[in-house]
RNA sequence: GGGUCGGUAGCUCAAUCGGUAGAGCAGCGCCCUUUUAAGGCGUUGGUUCCGGGUUCGAGUCCCGGCCGACCCA
């Protein structure tokens, strides 16, 4: 630090000196903004015309809060960096804290200590600036670990107001629309992002465990396919070929079963161009998995495992918050939101009042379709006739049944309504009704069965799995009848590859971001994806 | 696509029957030498989502639109 240059360091701090080559700027668009921002911006004119730059560059430091809180011993000189998130002027006494992802700790400046100068640089401080500051260890006489003081640089300014603190960002559309603010105020749904980085992270490791490859196939395809759904259309100029996004990886993935990677999966983002709800995103990611000489059944332990062990690891992670010291703030309900064991997964309303309670413990029921369906709809469903059955689910089960319906799609109807949506802890359905999953092996003793499971966990189905089917000539019959008039629909690439010989295989597929709603009890899909799809605004 | 509900200060929310748009937090000013949702006193801040209409008078009632939430299809 050059002599006669303003100091506001003091001596013996040379690498916090950052000095701005920039004099006082005036914003362009001043006259748009409101008082706060204007204010703002006329603070950080006046640091710069001070010689400090507003946006510093990186800042060496001791670690992150959580680590510094770790290191804090009295006496000793620690560096931390964050953002402010509170101020308490006390007279001369000023108490910062000082916040990161990881934590808070609090700063304190006192003009005695450190010389009006830099106290009169820390009144140009605003809640939500990010500082790096270098201090002392000491604890105050309320307990609490601070760090006094001797040197700071800013390292950001924000130019706008932070959420109010303590209620948070509430608004729901701005908190999907603005995440960030509402990862940096609500730390309720900053952990429940950090759960499904956790759940994408174990079902990787849970996968490579047991010898799986992970590969990324084909979005843009020239059919799409593997999926009953509509696709979004795309361009490709070089080419002058119309695309299409994927709705499904899977036929890709069978193609690597032909060409012998036995035990392949994908955690892929599908794109789907239907409506928008509680439920439905647009895009949203699958996990797609294929096992060679597996069949249905194995699948079915594979996820059961799967889901427990993802289960286990989400608990733990609770229970490392708890443990871990980092001071439960508002809008956490980490505590709450733990269920008692590792496998019992508590939903909460927002009043922190259990809604439901899903139990995971294993062995997961298995049944067959047509089983489950007498259960519920009486032991001679399949007995009656045609017109008996509608007439039951209209008057007995208050079901509107359209006359267009076939037989199977009325069972069906009454399936979803008194099976799927009634069941909380997790029921494999097995067997079903080939013209359910026309892409599944048919069951060898029952021609009309296929050998899948569909796996229902809290209402809803989260994974399918099948034995998947290999006989070429089936396979194209399947796609024939489902593409219907659309024959161009078809994927010869695809059967070319079967016409060379698929082994068998077990395969399934869980939709991500429903999984991480059931095992956060997010009540909306929307909030288990970073940037759900919205309209943009005007 | 249909229905219900919502949009008010930077944030969280009030506003009775249609009668001067308010509070808390944040901000700004002052007081306070260890506070922590600090406190005390004072104070600034509004295209009430947008556009029409009814009315002496509209945040409020009516019509249309935009955006969102939930339910249904």
């Amino acid at each position: 630090m050059a002599a006669g240059q303003p100091s506001f360091l003091g001596e013996g701090f040379k690498d916090l000196a950052w000095r701005s080559s920039r004099g006082a700027l005036h914003s362009p668009s001043m006259e748009e903004e409101n008082e706060l921002i204007a204010l703002r911006r006329k603070k950080l004119d006046a640091l710069r015309a001070k010689g400090i730059e507003p946006f510093g560059p990186g800042f060496e430091v001791s670690g992150s809060i959580a680590e510094v809180r770790e290191q804090f011993k009295e006496g000793e000189t620690l560096r931390a960096a964050g953002r402010i998130t509170a101020h308490r002027d006390m007279g001369k006494s000023h108490f910062l804290d000082l916040r990161d992802t990881t934590g808070r700790i609090q700063i304190y400046i006192h003009a005695k200590e450190v010389g009006p100068e830099l106290v009169e640089l820390f009144r140009l401080l605003d809640i939500g600036d990010f500082i790096g500051i270098e201090g002392t260890c000491f604890v105050t006489k309320t307990g609490e670990p601070t760090l006094k003081v001797r040197a700071f640089r800013l390292l950001a300014k924000a130019l706008r107001p932070l959420p109010e603190k303590w209620h948070g960002l509430q608004d729901i559309e701005a908190r999907y629309r603005q995440r960030y603010l509402d990862l940096l105020t609500n730390e309720h749904s900053r952990e429940v992002f950090e759960k499904r980085i956790a759940i994408v992270r174990e079902t990787r490791r849970f996968f490579e465990d047991r010898g799986f490859l992970e590969v990324e196939t084909p979005i843009l395809q020239t059919i799409a396919g593997g999926a009953a759904a509509e696709p979004f259309s795309t361009h490709h100029k070089a080419l002058g070929l119309d695309l299409y996004l994927r709705i499904a990886p899977e036929l890709y993935l069978k193609r690597l079963l032909v060409g012998g990677f036995n035990r392949v999966f994908e955690i892929n983002r599908n794109f789907r161009n239907e409506g928008i709800s509680r439920k439905h995103n647009p895009e949203f990611t699958m996990l797609e998995a294929y096992w060679a000489y597996a069949d249905f059944e194995k699948m079915a332990n594979l996820v059961e495992e799967l889901i427990c062990h993802l289960a286990e690891k989400i608990h733990a992670l609770d229970a490392a918050k708890m443990e871990g010291g980092t001071p439960v703030t508002p809008g956490s309900r980490t505590a709450e939101a733990r269920g008692s064991s590792p496998l019992q997964i508590e939903h909460r309303d927002a009043d922190g009042k259990i809604v439901r309670t899903i139990n995971l413990k294993r062995p997961w029921r298995r049944a067959r379709y047509v089983d489950v369906m007498c259960e519920v709809a009486g032991k001679n469903w399949f007995e009656l006739s045609s017109q008996q059955r509608r007439d039951h689910a209209m008057h007995e089960f208050k079901l509107d049944i359209l006359p267009q319906l076939a037989d199977y799609e009325v069972t069906q109807h009454v399936f979803e309504k008194l099976v799927e949506e009634k069941t909380i802890d997790p029921l494999f359905v097995t067997h079903c009704p080939k013209e359910l999953v026309p892409l599944a092996k048919q069951n060898t003793a029952d021609n009309s069965l296929v050998d899948v499971f569909e796996l229902i966990i809290n209402g809803a189905e989260i994974a399918p799995g099948y034995s998947e089917l290999n006989d070429p000539d089936a396979q194209r019959q399947r796609l024939l009848e489902q593409a219907g008039e659309e024959k161009q629909k078809i994927d010869e690439e695809f059967l070319l590859a079967l016409e060379h010989g698929m082994p068998p295989a077990g395969g399934f597929g869980i939709g991500m971001d429903r999984l991480t709603m059931l095992l956060t009890g997010a009540e909306s899909i929307r909030d288990v994806i970073l940037f759900p799809l919205l309209r943009p605004k005007k």
